[in-house]
DNA sequence: TGATTCGTGATCCTATAGGATGTTTCATGG
DNA sequence: CCATGAAACATCCTATAGGATCACGAATCA
């Protein structure tokens, strides 16, 4: 009867623990833009001391997830103001058509096909379970930009790209369902034209991709 | 007989003092790239106990400035590979172009003529004083970049800007004092299509100045 | 000589108490 | 009835001590 329950999976220390689920709880929309952050109730709750905690916290505010107040406490940040999203997507234009013309210029077969694989699968839209739809159409966006950020070959082109994708998450809830066909059409094309070693084909199709999820996002600001 | 010493000019929370401390500490190389970082002996030096020191720590880690081994402690970050270099510019030249195309489009004519003043400004060599010169020199380069980065109007992008300099900041220690001059006369340069609202010269003359920049830079690396 | 085991040391994590600050509520005056 | 002020409250931030875990080095054995 030593300790009945707390099956501590460490998998390194736990502040990495706590910021991954932290981070979790944020983009699940569990934590709430604009809700307030009590320290010591997730201390209780993760049944660990304030310390790791406020360390994820710390963390996560240079991710721009979660906002500081001194002697105030955390938020989680507020969703992108409307002129914010179309920054966000100026950048996205920046970053990631260059990273898909690096991709299609430089990466190796391996990738490519991966690439390729990865934009064929799809997910079917379940009615009953919007949330869950959203969850897992969200990882496989996430998954396949990845996959050429990394192909790019600049790991820090990739941590940029993955530090806006973060923010893009947070909206992910307002993306309709409809349009999801569409986005896996131009994925495709996309992985093509890498997969062809056609670097203005590949940038090109990045930005038209970009440039129409930009439209799809937009109307959830009205 | 209260308190004899400690002359907290505590700006907002110690944890924020404490992390531009250590920024300062890492970028000036008194805590040379590859140093261990002892939390406790931090915690001595700066009157503090090990909360604040650990909140910083983990931002630093966030910024790439800091490496965390879980279980074994802190060390600074090490300097950059010839690869590593390389891929920051690359980063440079998609981000600063952009912002310069876009501060020389959009800025107002107040941001315009401050980025002339900045780009007149210099700091003459002193001989006998090489690292006052280089830290001076580099806080003048810092601010112009970060003036036209505010200027491009997009604060993600700026963002971005600064993470790249904090990396870039760890090896202004090679930069050689000759070719000043130089550096100086590109801003100018810049400066100027900016200020006649030249878009496709700006961002031309802030190309070619990355480009310079990092040649001059390369031969460290040898 | 190489690999394995053991001991030491440092680090990380936990827990709790006290001080400082912002927020909220309530009473009072206009 | 509304605005202003002060006081009580809750929360965060900081400080300190102690226990548990892991990495590193030395000694031992095959």
């Amino acid at each position: 009867m030593a300790r009945p329950e707390p099956i501590r999976f460490r998998r390194s220390t736990l502040g990495e623990d706590v910021y991954e689920t932290l981070k979790g709880l944020v983009l699940e929309h569990t934590l709430s833009p604009g809700d307030r952050i009590n320290i010591d109730a997730l201390a209780r709750e993760f049944a660990v001391s304030p310390t790791p905690i406020r360390e994820a916290l710390a963390r996560l505010e240079s991710d721009g997830l979660v906002r500081k107040r001194p002697l105030v406490g955390y938020t989680v940040s507020p969703l992108l103001t409307r002129a914010e999203f179309t920054d966000m997507f100026e950048m996205r234009l920046l970053l990631e058509c260059a990273a898909t013309r690096w991709a299609a210029e430089r990466t190796d077969a391996a990738r490519r096909s991966a690439i390729t694989t990865e934009a064929a699968t799809t997910v079917v839209p379940e009615e009953d379970d919007p949330d869950g739809w959203h969850g897992a159409f969200t990882v496989l966006d996430a998954r396949f930009h990845d996959l050429i950020a990394e192909a790019s070959g600049n790991d820090l082109l990739r941590d940029g790209i993955n530090r806006l994708h973060a923010h893009l998450h947070l909206h992910r809830r307002y993306f309709p369902y409809a349009q999801a066909g569409a986005t896996v059409e131009e994925h495709r094309r996309i992985a093509a034209a890498i997969q062809a070693a056609d670097p203005d084909g590949a940038e090109a199709a990045m930005r038209e991709h970009l440039t129409r999820a930009r439209e799809r996002h937009l109307p959830a600001f009205d």
